[in-house]
RNA sequence: GCCGAUGUAGCUCAGUCGGUAGAGCAGCUGAUUCGUAAUCAGCAGGUCGUGAGUUCGAAUCUCACCGUCGGCUCCA
């Protein structure tokens, strides 16, 4: 006899050797596809042989979906299979909103094989077969794998830890090597869709081969599947790449190049009124800002470690014109050039990939002393990067783009307070735009890897206060092995776009191995030269990949105080055109930006416009307003307010602007 | 970079079988002078991404290139 419990307090007695399907029937619940026992997610089919706390699990809750996707990808696998023998499978896991299946198969697949895929899947769910697990000793799930052809699976079989145990599932004619759990039969998927095709490298590295990859998404039922397709339709609208030219905030250009952002008037806006904010938090926290330029010699990056880490990411060097002339006039070939920029054996000069460099060199002109420390040099510096032209994209990921940079040199006893302090920062940052969805993420050295700069005893000191840090912010965070910089441990706010893809925004990074490289010293109290520890940080991260959140964000309509537009004046006529102008300059006067709509249009074509440019605030002036010195207010999202006297409104306005209040007409 | 999709007016999109390019919005001009999400009329606007090729004839078919979009470990 099994006891179990149900969540909600319910006391179950099994036989020994009965099932989830008989537990289902003593509970009498239905639509279930799978159990959890103890925490652990198991097959309905599979014998139950502990007691314990026990929940079954439904299609419409995040687990089940999550099984029943993965089912289908299984589905999917089979029906490639069937109609495409050659196809080996590899791996196909349910992810978020869906799963994908990779295959090696070379000729490839079109878009139009999806809709064939489709139709095959739908003979296996209605052929109703049982996902049927069983075990298999690692030898034999090797052979059986083997004499299938499927070399992907035995290599995953292989990779497998010692002593784990080797499941099979099948289902019909397919078998899959599978952890499971699985829906109980092919007929519980109900609603499904294949999405796209796409290549994939085996494991993700450039270096394997290729494989094919079907993305696809699959709900409880139909509703639901209709439901998310609507969400996705909806979210594009708010995507950066179509609101931001259609808002005018900035134009790509392929003349200019890709991955390069014209920011028009309206999006420069945008852009000053943050760095502008940032400004002061910088000057309430004791930075200086400095200005540097686009381009450095070359050598200024071999020492910093730049060239050699990130050439891959750089644009090439920029050549002096001699150097050329004398190597032309040497006999010297296209190959033998090439080979000297592949090995750095040149002198010119590198757009700039970071600007730490360049602040270093700032630091090093003076003496310093500890009573000086720390030094905090900011600056809104533009960088270029050589991105892969295939990852390219809209503003969050571009090939010039201006970071909110800012470098602080400390004392090694600073170090625990001033990371806290550009932690501080970033979340003001957050706070004030009302960013809430954000994860953190720290970033710590892959163990035995040699990509790293500095000694594993520098290491773990930083890695250290960058968790102790993390841990004073108060939100959870991860801490991923892997993910630092080549000098040193970050800790990284990384957000979603409309589309679910994750973008890094801010970001504080300490630094041991640049101070070293650049030998900087300060003196300490003993008279003697000490080493500081520097701190990168950047709480927007870019402005252009910023923005390109931010729109997204606020679905382009922005709080007032970032408005390109902040007051729209709108005249009933031309009769009313004078006093429109009138209201306009006062406006303008008192620091508000304000345009006014003199148009022959009628009020209700005004309104529409300014509303669909997202303006905050709109005023309509007529014979009344202009009687009393009065304006009617109009919000972008509540409608008539009715009318106020002008100055109460400028009042009101410039209150809410200063406060950088997220909701329009909070102060009133 | 690689796999797949895609590119027609400023924007959103139509364009059949290969027969010489169309709408709405935006723009311009005129009329209208109006009270809270679209006043009416007229006009103008295109190297059909670029370049080759096939053809009597190409937006349409073929090839190359360029740009854009989705994807390239969320791990049995």
């Amino acid at each position: 006899m099994i006891e179990l419990k149900g969540k909600a307090g319910e006391a179950v007695q099994l036989e020994a050797g009965q099932s989830g399907f008989d537990l289902l029937k003593k509970t009498g619940a239905k639509g279930m596809i799978a159990l959890k026992l103890n925490g652990k997610l198991q097959d309905l089919a599979a014998a139950i042989t502990e007691p314990g706390e026990f929940e079954l699990i439904g299609l419409k809750t995040p687990e089940g979906e999550e099984i029943l996707r993965h089912s289908t990808s299984h589905i999917m696998a089979d029906a490639v299979q069937k109609l495409f023998p050659s196809a080996k499978v590899t791996i196909g896991p349910a992810i978020e909103n869906g799963f994908y299946y990779d295959f090696d198969y070379p000729p490839g697949f079109k878009e139009e094989d999806l809709a064939a895929i489709e139709a095959k899947m739908k003979e296996i769910v209605k052929s109703d077969v049982r996902f049927a697990r069983s075990e298999m000793k690692r030898e034999d799930a090797v052979k059986l794998f083997e004499q299938k052809g499927e070399k992907y699976k035995v290599e995953l079989i292989n990779d497998l830890p010692e002593g784990s145990v080797i499941f099979i599932y099948q289902s019909g004619d397919f078998v899959d090597l599978c952890r499971g759990p699985h829906i109980p039969s092919t007929r519980y998927v109900k609603a499904y869709k294949l999405v796209s095709v796409a290549g994939a490298y085996w494991r993700g590295n450039e270096k394997n081969p290729q494989l094919q990859r079907i993305y696809g998404t699959a709900f409880a039922d139909q509703e639901a599947l209709d439901a998310y397709l609507q969400r996705l339709e909806e979210a594009k609208k708010r995507d950066h790449r179509r609101l931001g030219p259609q808002l005018g905030l900035f134009t790509l250009d392929d003349a200019v190049g890709s991955g390069l952002v014209l920011w028009k008037p309206k999006g420069t806006i945008i852009r000053n009124e943050l760095q502008k904010f940032i400004s002061e938090h910088l000057r309430r926290q004791g930075y200086s800002q400095v200005c540097t330029p686009h381009i450095g010699r070359l050598g200024l990056y071999k020492t910093s470690g730049h060239y050699p880490y990130y050439r891959e990411s750089q644009f090439p060097p920029i050549i002096e014109k001699d150097f050329f002339a004398d190597k032309v006039a040497e006999g010297c070939t296209c190959a033998q050039l090439a080979n000297l920029m592949e090995n750095g054996e040149i002198d010119g000069y590198l757009l700039k990939p970071m600007n730490c460099p360049m602040h270093i060199k700032i630091f090093a002109s003076d003496h310093h002393s500890y009573r000086d420390l720390p030094v905090r040099l900011a600056e809104f510096g533009t960088v270029y990067r050589w991105e892969k032209s295939g990852e390219l994209g809209g503003m969050t990921r571009v090939r010039g783009f201006t970071q909110d940079d800012a470098h602080l040199f400390v004392t090694e006893d600073q170090l625990p307070a001033e990371i806290e302090g550009c932690l501080e920062l970033v979340k003001i940052v957050l706070t004030t735009l009302g960013i809430s969805e954000y994860r953190v993420r720290v970033g710590l050295r892959e163990p035995d890897s040699n990509k790293y700069a500095g000694t594993p005893e520098q290491w773990d000191k930083a890695e250290k206060a960058c968790l102790d840090a993390a841990k004073t912010l108060g939100v959870a965070f991860t801490a991923e092995p892997g993910d630092a910089v080549f000098y040193g441990p970050k800790i990284d706010f990384v957000v979603k776009d409309v589309i679910g893809r994750e973008w890094q925004l801010g970001t504080v990074q300490v630094d041991y191995q640049l101070p070293q490289r650049f030998d900087l010293s300060y003196t300490g109290a003993d008279n003697k030269p000490h080493r500081p520890v520097m701190i990168h940080r950047a709480p927007f991260g870019s402005m252009e990949r910023f923005v390109g959140v931010l729109i997204e964000h606020f679905a382009g309509a922005f709080p007032l105080w970032l408005s390109p537009v902040q007051v729209a004046v709108l005249s009933i006529s031309e009769k009313f055109e004078a006093y429109a102008v009138e209201v306009t300059d006062a406006l303008k006067i008192a620091g508000i930006r304000a345009e006014s709509d003199l148009s022959a249009e009628k009020i209700g074509a005004k309104i529409r416009s300014a509303t669909l440019a997202k303006a905050p605030y709109m005023l309509v002036v007529g014979q009344r307003e202009q009687a009393e010195r009065a304006v009617s207010v109009r919000t972008r999202t509540g409608g008539d307010q009715g009318s106020m006297p002008l100055e109460a409104f400028i009042k009101r306005c410039g209150e809410e602007i200063a406060s950088r209040s997220l909701t329009i007409g909070s102060s009133a």
